[in-house]
DNA sequence: CGGAGCCTGTAATACGTATTACTGGCTCCG
DNA sequence: CGGAGCCAGTAATACGTATTACAGGCTCCG
């Protein structure tokens, strides 16, 4: 349709139904409010000619005078429909989606965007994200140049995902909105229930740093462990292969192991298994969350799920409350669900003190 | 870069440099192919002040003059990201990601399209399809005057599906462009297959029309049928129950069945355990191509794959094409990859002569 | 000396829409 | 009768960029 001569345009609209171009933006724009009114018949034979033209409105046109088009952006910094069908974004986006409907948006998807060092970049030669009236970022990890770019600029945007901001040059525009996952109350509360159930030493397995989903876990661990009065440490994984992870752990008399994803806690349940150990007989496993990559693993950990669809939906009501001005809350974390499993039981008394 | 009244643009940088618009458009664009130059002197004064103000040009305004705005449409007749993961059009939509980002354009996804009559309506009152420089078509059936109006309107358009344009007013944008799976030759392989096998009264079950996939596998049913001169029914699903249907199935000979779809494969597999008969000693089933609804079966069936993923590559490669002018093949069969399966052996000569 | 041709650059315009300012015609009422 | 006020609508303009047409100044040559 936006190819040729033939284009349809008000103008084109206007000269069907016999009247000016602005007539038919006003009828578009249905602005009856004012106090002057297009004649009922004059509207009619307008709305006619574009119902059956099926026109609307050029939205680049539109955005040029005035910011709103009814798009909303989805950047992720991965491929949106990855080619192992159960992924970890197709939550998030089924609730971006829903939202979006229900709000009458449609949703314009990068994938202009080009692939540079092993992710995509917002800020390319020829971005086009200003095409959107705002937009959703998602993925594990943003740039921190581009999410001050984003900060800096005018485009209204909302994280998935908690973002910190403590790096960002402040007064430029105001905190990160962001729709994430309280991961710290969701660890912290593993800790204590693991605690409860007799554990003193327990352990925190993985980076806990670069992205915030692991600072937070992390900090919860740590505020946890402060809390309860146990020992609690953390263990990077280094280059270690798991079964070298595990004596370690069990040398300094670890329960209870906390792993930041889940295939961290499938590595180290096989090495388990593989020395003789029983979980959670001899050694406790927490998986702290939804697998952001896939593990091979028949053990139903103990853990937590994160609403993935409800952060969808409600990062496209804060971009949705933000470009209208309603000042609702632009920073939430969304309770986390724990998830009983069977990996988390007492401490063998006998192995305990060995 | 940033909106609002101190917004950075051509005139602001041309004020800078001290020169017009015009020469930083010019200088922009690197028209050095044109017999006119600018003075590399004042070019570089002009790129300076780019370079100090990290002035991007606005991509609204740019593509409002150049006709075309690198947005591809998708609609789809259902949720584009339904609440199970492991979806029927997850692989359509992966190739058509992947693609769309090698031409380097962005997709839309129409969810402001209203869901009546439980399927989304291209044309409602304020659609938006103009949006878009063309769109791709998803759905496993698309209603023929939505479809009319496509090919009456002037909007470039690819359906993922085969789709008839027998019913179309002929002579109003040419045929129908499409990027199909080739039902109609898988199914006739598997007739053959089941043939050679011994097999010489056969049964299609399933509704046989409506959507062209399910016409297509009829087709290519009854073609083999024909070619190799055995005996083939259609037997349409009914308000029966799987055993009843299995039943007289049974009565009338058939030794192999071809089930257009896995749920009513896995139905009549079901009804022949509860009946003692062995799947494929007793009774070979075939499901004729990937489920689009889910079934509940440990089956590995026998029938064949549709390739997914390429086909959604293919539709925006033919849109891209139509946008272009290019006059490539717009109407494209791909063949399907039959997998072997369990479900088809040999007749039992005891049984088949009952 | 005059005008053709080049060199460097600018003014004007177009894209499609939304808004502002305005107009011609009518009614109403003092 | 005249002007205030309304009605129904139109002309003009602005948004930011790309392109086209053109303009001044210079050189060169017949």
């Amino acid at each position: 349709m936006s190819a040729g001569r033939g284009r349809l345009t008000q103008h084109e609209i206007a000269r069907m139904a016999g009247v000016s171009q602005t007539t038919v933006s006003l009828v578009l724009n249905d602005r009856c409010e004012a106090a002057w009114r297009i004649a009922p018949e004059t509207r009619e034979r307008v709305l006619r000619v574009i119902r059956e033209t099926g026109y609307v409105a050029d939205p680049l046109a539109r955005r040029l005078l005035q910011q709103h088009n009814q798009i909303l952006g989805v950047f992720t910094y991965e491929s949106v429909f990855p080619s192992t069908s159960a992924n970890f974004y197709h939550p998030f986006l089924s609730g971006i989606e829903a939202c979006a409907e229900s709000i009458g948006c449609d949703l314009l998807l990068f994938t202009s965007a080009p692939v540079s060092g092993g992710s995509r970049r917002i800020f390319h030669d020829n971005n086009r994200i200003r095409l959107a009236d705002g937009c959703v970022l998602l993925g594990r990890e943003i740039p921190r140049d581009e999410l001050a770019r984003m900060v800096a600029g005018a485009m209204p945007f909302v994280s998935v995902g908690r973002r910190d901001d403590a790096h960002l040059p402040s007064g430029e525009g105001g905190p990160v909105p962001y729709v994430g996952a309280d991961y710290a109350q969701a660890t912290a509360a593993l800790v204590r229930r693991a605690v409860d159930l007799g554990h003193r030493v327990l352990a925190y397995v993985g980076v806990g740093a670069g992205a915030e989903s692991a600072t937070d876990r992390l900090a919860g661990f740590t505020a946890a462990v402060r809390e309860t009065g146990v020992d609690g440490r953390h263990e990077p994984v280094g280059g270690r292969t798991a079964a070298e992870l595990l004596d370690a752990l069990r040398s300094t008399g670890v329960t209870a192991v906390f792993c930041e994803e889940l295939v961290e806690a499938a590595a180290v349940a096989e090495a388990a298994r593989a020395r003789g150990l029983s979980v959670p007989g001899d050694l406790s496993l927490v998986a702290l969350g939804d697998p952001t990559r896939q593990a091979e693993t028949d053990l139903d950990f103990t853990g937590f799920h994160i609403a993935r669809r409800e952060m969808g939906w409600q990062a496209i009501e804060v971009l949705d409350d933000i470009l209208h001005g309603r000042d609702s809350d632009h920073q939430r974390l969304l309770p986390c669900q724990l998830v009983e499993g069977e990996t988390l039981g007492a401490p063998n008394p006998a192995t305990d003190r060995a």
